[in-house]
DNA sequence: GGTTATATACTGGTACGCCATAATACGGCA
DNA sequence: TGCCGTATTATGGCGTACCAGTATATAACC
């Protein structure tokens, strides 16, 4: 969230992306996709082979991860994949059905038509990947509605501590999608934050987005103690 | 807080606390206690030899403090301390304001007479030390307050977001809280919130919450506009 | 005087080395 | 045989030196 800083007219493409930039994404993506599992080591000097980057790269991608979240630093053992629990997760969902619903609010105050089409584009986008089973797609549109909330009406501190909290549960995101009925039941609710906002209704787009967090909460908390008994 | 940055007198005990952390904590006190300004320049190796520790430990520090969005990055330029304009302010301010009355809403709900003992302690804090017109300690008790409000229902990844938040708009803060009649006003509402809480009424407390930062919010548009008119 | 060369200052990045600590393997001694 | 102290290894914590690229200030030159 630090672009948009640019104002460059015709410079040439340079990308401005610092290599530990670039690294920092590798190794997140790595996490968040599961590639790096929860509790796993990430020994330094490994990390430097695997990325071919200097050590000073890495340790400072696993300090910036570490005050993200996604890294736990174990006094005199190292740096692991953060574990996530239940209760850290429930409060997760909590807050951003807190500012989600906060931002739903305010689209709907604003009654700004370019907000409806943009949340209506997103959600067909999470119709049609849902019909061709495109997993990570439907989690792509999701994150862009939700975006949408907050950046229509200018919130991108919101967007952002929503963002930094998202990647911490995005493998139960991955999950909770793929749960029985959610394929309609998530567009549905979402349906009504966006009637709720083309209505004017502030308060009814507040209480829909809360449930539609609520409802995620809920199926997680599932997928999450299934997951737990299951291994 | 003790002594580091000039003496070399730490043998005697350093149970976990790394170096990093312990620079870590000396420059973000550094940043919020006002010492670097916005915009200051932070030279990496003008910290090495003030710190008196390597680039390595700086550089972590720096990507630390970024991530925490005390620091911003200029490319080609190098790291300054981030400039806080009204907008993001505000935001900061409505974001504690969701979180703030949503925890307060729990703390009603749950009916605990120990919230409100240490609620009321707390509020006690603040009060003697604006009689003591101990500016410090009035942040300290107002954010044991908000703790207490978080910590007590176990919501500490809320309380964790909205430390976050609090640390970069710090100087606002101490600002507020200097202005006129808010030594009385701040705790009174305040005084809303424990009262609404004791009688389990979770509604007046979530609103009682909203009030109180959206004055505060209030305020430090003031005091910003005012201070960006006077230099 | 204006343009250009140059010095300076700084960040971004890398390599390498040292030390401290924890865990593990090993070897000697009762 | 079994226990205990030590050597080794793995790894993080930390420091230093170095190079490259860039931006700014300064001096030199036409």
């Amino acid at each position: 969230m630090n672009d948009a800083l640019a104002g460059n007219a015709i410079r040439v493409e340079r990308p401005t992306k610092t290599l530990r930039e670039l690294a920092l994404d590798k190794v997140r993506d790595a996490i968040v996709d599961g590639y790096f599992r929860p509790g796993d080591r990430l020994v330094e000097r490994d990390l430097c082979a695997r990325l071919g980057v200097s050590r000073t790269i890495v340790r400072e991608v696993l300090r910036h991860l570490e005050s993200e979240g996604l890294v736990a630093n174990l006094p005199n053992k190292g740096p692991i994949v953060a574990r996530l629990d239940l209760n850290e997760a429930k409060q997760i969902y909590e807050i951003r059905g807190a500012l989600e619903g906060m931002a739903a609010r305010l689209c709907a105050e604003r009654n700004d038509s370019t907000v409806v089409a943009a949340l209506e584009a997103s959600l067909e986008g999470i119709r049609q990947s849902y019909a061709a089973k495109d997993m990570p797609a439907v989690l792509n549109h999701t994150s862009a509605f939700y975006q949408t909330l907050f950046t229509k009406v200018d919130r991108h501190v919101a967007w952002g501590v929503v963002s930094l909290l998202t990647v911490r549960i995005n493998h139960l995101r991955s999950m909770t999608i793929k749960t029985r009925n959610r394929d309609v039941e998530g567009p549905a609710q979402m349906e009504r934050i966006v009637e709720a906002i083309r209505k004017g209704d502030g308060e009814a787009a507040y209480t829909a987005a809360l449930d539609h967090v609520a409802r995620a909460s809920v199926i997680a908390e599932a997928v999450l103690s299934a997951q737990q008994t299951g291994d």
